[in-house]
DNA sequence: CTCTAGTTTATAATCGTTATAAACAGTTTA
DNA sequence: TAAACTGTTTATAACGATTATAAACTAGAG
């Protein structure tokens, strides 16, 4: 399944006139097997045993390439670094005030929200964009003090 | 109406043991009367007449102490910086990817979705997040090649 | 009015991200 | 295969938002 998502991508990329490179061919498995939500930073320290010469620039600016591409979203939290998300199919995301855990879930469309904000302030809707906070069952059931993901 | 706000504002601040300063004084006024969703340096900017000597820090500083007397919100988009919004009654915000207006609007509790997503992570639910994305009348119908707000 | 803890100021430090320019590599053309 | 072109990576410096620090100051209690 996931091999399946990482074929899908370099086409798409391939067929944007995108080279693939060793590096891009990497950054985009672990985003896809990792099943967390890495920062660039996360992603370069894991690739440097791969990659040795390998400099933040490049996770940087491929994870850029990739946003352009829609293949990645860019998830901007209170946190002072960006995390990077590949795109499966739409679902949201509930993230753990204590230990920073995010966790995915899905639900049926707030279409119905966009049509709203669209009826009421004149814009032209593209996209929204939900999250929710709350404690997670291993921080909220007692001494979990570690920073997660 | 805004003038009621203030003072309650202050009101909070000063029970939980907060003192009152010039400063915070001219911070609050200014989030609360300008409508807007400043970030720290607009802030900082607007109040430069007022207070020649005021440093940066001290509006962020003071952003902080708010945001945790729980009368301001942070808002996190992926551009650079923070923007700040006095916390009014429950409203969301409509965001112009062109020009970067910020809209507020209404819409009826989206507690379920809460509940749902409570229901299937086994997290304890504080509050959620959402935002909607488009373009706004003025970039849509022509050519607003302003950075507004 | 005095005292003190909390606040402001000025400045430097930190850290995520982006810009730059040189070295490099894949692809096209011959 | 070789030369040339173009996009990519690397290394490094620059940038900008935010935070830390320490000294000077002041709101508010008594």
């Amino acid at each position: 399944m996931s091999e399946t998502q990482l074929r899908d991508a370099l086409n798409t990329l391939k067929s944007s006139g995108v080279r693939i490179t060793p590096q891009r061919h990497a950054i985009l498995e672990y985003l896809i097997h990792s099943m967390s939500h890495p920062t660039a930073d996360e992603i370069y320290r894991a690739l440097e045993k791969t990659f040795p010469n390998m400099s933040v620039a490049t996770v940087y600016n491929n994870l850029r390439v990739f946003r352009e591409a829609g293949l990645v979203k860019e998830l901007t939290y209170g946190d002072s670094s960006s995390r990077f998300d590949f795109i499966t199919h739409d679902h949201y995301h509930i993230i753990c005030n204590d230990c920073g855990k995010i966790v995915d879930f899905h639900y049926p469309g707030l279409d119905e929200v966009e049509q709203l904000a669209s009826h009421v302030t004149g814009f032209e809707v593209e996209s929204h964009r939900m999250e929710v906070y709350g404690t997670c069952s291993a921080c909220s059931s007692g001494g979990n003090r570690a920073k997660a993901q």
